[in-house]
DNA sequence: TCTCATGTTCCATCAGGTGGAATTCGGGTG
DNA sequence: CACCCGAATTCCACCTGATGGAACATGAGA
């Protein structure tokens, strides 16, 4: 799908692969090689190679009885991986967990993936249980999140125009207002610090950027149920937030310190 | 590495790039291009060229600065779709979490991955805090573990010699001893319906097949901290894994028949 | 048994992947 | 600031091996 550069330094076998895997996303869980060829608009006969190929490595498997495939538990353990990789993770997630806790309040730490924002972490708040981390690997969309924003914001104008291209591509209809309202958040942001976006009924959330190092941006948020107006609940968690951010921030310069040992 | 196919129907691209995301493990978090080359035996200009497309394909990310890739959010992603998609998972899950709550135990949920076994989900009893699942993904070693024995159990003839095989490769000095071990866990399963292994020392844990639908096999265990000899908590876990296995297919039976809708 | 849908294998074609060598890039050093 | 060194990228000629249409297998359902 998208734009098909002519030719990059791309591998096309690989990409196709990696397309393949793509396609399975919550909600499409088995998938045929007919329905595979069909989403990714490869022959068939491709898919079957590179079907057969993602399998002898683990990263699909197949269910001979219902002929369709599936991710593997290879995907698992990537994911194992790169939690325990991540410094970031590492570091600011027992922050986050306390936080959420303290504050009883959902804390959460995305990145982008595309042009969707994934949760590498999340603390829900739960009144019963302990808060428990369900929902890394949770897609949101980029445009309608605080996030999202909190994302976009953070963007170079140029990486930020091709995103508003991809929103505009998937929403025409409504692209002229969410970038509005997309830039009303900008606008929170440069003045606070911050921003709140009540996306879903009920539930507001205010979002702020953790920059560090040099990679792709990091964004935190937090977020309740509530039935109070957006800005009073923002004006609450707010100041929550930018804390947090704060300690957290000082905890990654301390690890990166440490680790020049 | 492993064999080198002649030549199979795979896909020699796409089996290379999934060999480098597989070179990231824990512990091995961030790898240059060089490191790359050397862990899989590639030659430079093609890792670069490969991780090339896994970046722009998002499944990894690079530091620039400190030039070296590490795996990115997308795998987070892929494995939530996973969890997601798996009737084993979303089915069995909440008697795991009952009956690590329940009996103060670990509730374990695993399935092969090469020569390895990945938790699928892990319920890890804590005194204090309510269990959580941290482990998801974790690779333990097939031939020194509870879950492992049943899944060699579990493998039809040919599969288990490919399985002995391997082991053979990666541990030619106490291979004969370890088999001897294996079929001693054999003959227990075959007897009783589990295994007992105590492969950490002061952790007993007991492991069974969870047999459902066509695909490789699930194995479930229990294990527990202990200063008891191991037949002493052996004993006591059995009954209660093998009452929760019950319970588990029955679920499955009928997450099975009502999908049947 | 026939039929239809889906997956796999074949094969001729040639796109495009490959790896050694040359080049560029960056960061450390005197 | 010029220099150097290791790492990454790009180039390029070679030719492997990926590709997709068509033929063939394989099951499931009628």
């Amino acid at each position: 799908m998208a734009a098909d550069h002519s030719y990059d330094g791309m591998n096309r076998s690989l990409e196709r692969g990696i397309a393949i895997l793509r396609a399975f996303k919550p909600g499409v869980a088995d998938l045929g090689n007919a329905e595979i060829a069909e989403r990714t608009g490869l022959a068939k006969a491709t898919v079957s190679r590179l079907t057969q190929t993602l399998v002898s490595g683990g990263l699909l498997q197949r269910d001979p009885r219902r002929r369709v495939y599936r991710l593997a538990p290879a995907v698992l353990s990537l994911a194992h991986a790169m939690r325990l990789s991540s410094p970031m993770l590492s570091v600011v997630a027992p922050l986050m967990r306390a936080e959420a806790s303290r504050r009883r309040v959902n804390v959460g730490l995305a990145a982008a993936d595309q042009d969707m924002m994934v949760y590498l972490e999340s603390f829900r708040y739960h009144p019963r249980l302990t808060h428990r981390t369900v929902v890394s690997g949770q897609r949101i969309p980029v445009e309608l999140t605080s996030l999202g924003r909190a994302y976009l914001w953070a963007l170079e104008p140029s990486a930020r125009e091709r995103e508003y291209a991809a929103i505009a591509k998937r929403r025409p209809k409504t692209y002229k207002r969410l970038i509005r309202e997309v830039e009303r958040s900008f606008a929170e942001l440069d003045r606070l610090g911050y921003c709140a976006v009540g996306w879903q009924p009920g539930v507001v959330a205010v979002a702020t950027t953790l920059p560090f190092g040099a990679g792709e941006p990091h964004l935190m948020n937090m977020s309740i149920g509530s039935v109070e107006p957006l800005e009073e609940a923002a004006h609450r968690l707010a100041p929550w937030l930018l804390d947090l951010k704060r300690r957290c921030l000082n905890r990654l310069e301390h690890a990166a310190v440490s680790e020049l040992s």
